[in-house]
DNA sequence: ACAGAATTACTACCCGAGTAGTAAATTCTA
DNA sequence: TAGAATTTACTACTCGGGTAGTAATTCTGT
């Protein structure tokens, strides 16, 4: 029963940070999101009191600065989010999902080797797992 | 160029009726809503204001009421908002959505079998197309 | 013609995301 | 050890989604 774990942009890229490195200070997600965005040490800090009282995130003290981990993990946070979208959007059904992304997103011919790849060993484990 | 048309539950929600309907008045959308929310006359109004304002919908007057009517085909919205989310979580990469979404969500058999289908005719677009 | 129903216009709130300043505490450093 | 730098705590503000009340207007049935 995927729960609301939902995520805003910013929020959600404080959080990849946060799983690239397995935790980080205030200063290290400033610095990791720099190259995108220039934000206030401030800014920062407060998503992360948010994001902890939402509790997405952890923190323990170590020396004069905070240490947050992540409290889920990247796939249980995609899969919420995904499908949220594919509930709203397609009525929680994969296959229109796929239609849709098949017609109206830019597919390559590479892109479609690899979907039958993983397909093929998709149809594997389903059928080992019966 | 998928701009940037996303949209919030409720207002998702109303778009959906407009778009089953081609057009309906503030009355008509609540009625249609109504199975699963209750909301007041004036709040889907409210809702349809700020979506004329985001140039969503257009209205025209009939009688003492307006018409409303979608601006946009489903499936631009659909794709701008899936989009966005593929962006976010996937770094845009259509192949490591499918992936998550094989791996991580129920997938049946015939799910499955409709995929390969899918994916089989959009091979033979793709090879047709050039 | 008029009471009542329907409808829009306007206003107001709450809430969460996002943004950041200021104050206070802590730690580093010259 | 005094001053500079770092960092959290607290506060505040904007914006958009969501929700709805009240007022004004317009129809509609009798």
């Amino acid at each position: 029963m995927a729960e609301k774990h939902s995520l805003a942009a910013l929020q959600l890229a404080i959080m990849q940070v946060l799983w690239d490195r397995r935790e980080a200070t205030v200063a290290d997600v400033r610095e990791a999101l720099a190259t995108h965005r220039d934000l206030a040490h401030t800014t920062i800090a407060t998503m992360l009191v948010k994001l902890e009282k939402k509790g997405h995130v952890t923190h323990r003290s170590e020396g004069r600065a905070y240490v947050y981990t992540p409290v889920l993990q990247p796939e249980q946070v995609k899969s919420s989010m995904l499908t949220d979208l594919m509930q709203r959007l397609f009525s929680g059904d994969v296959t229109q999902l796929m239609t849709h992304l098949l017609d109206e997103s830019p597919v390559t011919r590479d892109d479609l080797t690899r979907l039958k790849a993983l397909i093929a060993e998709k149809e594997r484990e389903v059928r080992r797992d019966r």
